[in-house]
DNA sequence: CCTTCTAGATTAATCGTTTAATCATTTTCA
DNA sequence: TGAAAATGATTAAACGATTAATCTAGAAGG
């Protein structure tokens, strides 16, 4: 490994003016930052990260905690920060908070011993994780009150509604995974929300809401608006077992995206979160927030895109 | 921050003491240690990583370069590697190397930089990435020849074939999703293998194999293997369209055990990957790769599992 | 009583980089 | 021409931890 000190010896300088034309600061002449340069480069000279974190203090590492990283939003995180990161410079410690926020805690302790500069952290369901010693950012609970970034599932849920009303729907279920997470019952809302008195709405959650689907759509429900893709598969298949035609018998929608919606038959209608943009402006502000050493504290609310495919169509009859 | 320093001056005895007593070498008295710890604790003494790996040469960080981060095991991987490692105080820098060859030099690089003790690589298709600047550990490619932690693709292809043999089976459809990458050619050879001569196995792959199999089924094939299960469930969507029912008509089986297998109807038999097995076999090589600064060079190859479930059933007629 | 040993501590160097302070030249301008 | 200013470089300290080498005093041994 090449390191300043010989390149200034090589050179029969200093290693300051090394210091100095490498990062362009303080005085040196440019014929002087010319060769040195060249000499660098010619030696493959690497700057060491740690010796330049402990002189500045700072690992130019930012930590990301997920709830759990088998969560299918997660390596579209994940490759968008670390797509991001990489412009600046900066690289991107995983840690896995495992399901319970005594975790999680422990795993932003381990990071912050790690000495990451921030924290990028999608909490647990249900937790709101302070921490004071780093800039941080939390990721997509927009129910949160601070530092948050987060996709517009709220509006997600109207978007995915007002499709569905559009097509004629005046009877219809929404469908909810679990009622602690304030994700979903963010999404829930927007989708309540979006709807006119004209139209039924019933609520479900769960396995025992898959259960009474089939009763529900005898009672005339044309419509199921599901809070997530792997419901909306599992609710297919249930149909599909029970008879029941989607979308011909009635119409389903997921929400995210996930990669094999378009692999179902029919394809799924659903709402995508934008989540490159998610990332970078996450990013944007921790790196905001890590120079200005004021943490930030407006929430960013990002807009989901309605994917509009073949499991949903117009009210027949 | 509380350095070794602070404690020193703070407790009147010099720096290495309260380093010796902190690690547990040289000599210093039992009491003294004693005292030291507690003073440690009590102030919330946290080493600083920098500062260590400086002097040491270590950054006590493995890199973990993937192929592309929406790879459906990556979260899995990722998780296992992340709880194995944090046992080892180790932390997991991630890279993606985004679909091309020279994207991984640059992500290998780039983590290289950083100064990262080890790296796992998860290698983009056809492509044997060498690193000669840290251990490397080679995961999930045991067509590769060096350094490999691998699923046993070959066996579990033989699993699915074997399976399928003894259900009756005599006259089945291998499809594959991609010829270029050697996991998939590995996992066909296998089911290939497993077969007598008394069984009739066309092998189709990609889309256009899909297009062919109604016809295959009409001139008596009774299983469909697949090697993901991504490709199981595009085919399961296209024989219901088809009008062809999942096992009645035909069997079918996917690779991998992803999180939607039990979200279908049928539920899908398919093969597992041990993945907790292969990032603690992978994690424990590279650390020893690490401390013996000789890198291993021995392939480690993990079975895999048969996850039958309801998509094959007996042969009917 | 003097030497040798050893336990228990300290000193000081080192890892690679940054940067404030300083020094030696040369240039500028009254 | 001489003082002030600007330029280009150097010195040395600092970041936090580790560790080989050294020092001191008490114990052991003859």
């Amino acid at each position: 490994m090449t390191t300043i000190k010989q390149i200034a010896t090589d050179m029969g300088v200093s290693v300051a003016t090394v210091s100095n034309a490498l990062t362009g600061k303080g005085r040196v002449s440019s014929e002087m930052v010319e060769r040195i340069k060249r000499r660098a480069s010619d030696l493959g000279y690497r700057p060491s990260l740690a010796g330049r974190a402990l002189r500045s203090g700072q690992s130019g590492i930012l930590g990301l905690v997920m709830p759990d990283l088998t969560n299918p939003l997660f390596p579209r995180i994940a490759q968008n920060l670390s797509l991001v990161a990489d412009d600046r410079q900066l690289g991107i410690l995983i840690a896995d908070s495992r399901g319970n926020s005594d975790e999680q805690m422990q795993a932003i302790e381990r990071l912050l011993d790690r000495g990451v500069d921030g924290l990028l952290i999608v909490p647990q369901k249900g937790t709101a994780p302070g921490v004071q010693r780093v800039p941080t950012v939390i990721i997509n609970t927009a129910s949160d009150p601070d530092n948050t970034v987060s996709a517009d599932h709220a509006g997600g849920g109207k978007l995915i509604a007002e499709h569905i009303a559009e097509l004629g729907h005046r009877h219809v279920v929404i469908l909810g995974e679990d009622r602690v997470s304030e994700v979903q019952r963010d999404r829930v809302g927007g989708m309540r929300g979006a709807f006119s008195n004209s139209v039924t709405v019933e609520e479900y959650w769960g396995d025992e809401g898959i259960q009474r689907l089939a009763l529900a759509i005898e009672n005339g429900a044309t419509a199921i608006l599901t809070t997530s893709d792997l419901l909306a598969l599992r609710v297919h298949s249930h149909l599909t077992r029970c008879g029941i035609v989607v979308p011909r018998d009635v119409s389903l929608t997921g929400f995210d995206d996930l990669p094999f919606a378009t692999a179902m038959h029919p394809k799924l209608t659903t709402v995508a979160q934008d989540v490159e943009q998610i990332a970078s402006v996450a990013i944007e502000r921790l790196i905001h927030g890590i120079q200005s050493t004021r943490t930030p504290v407006e929430t960013a609310t990002i807009p989901m895109r309605l994917v509009a495919r073949n499991s949903t169509s117009i009210k027949i009859q």
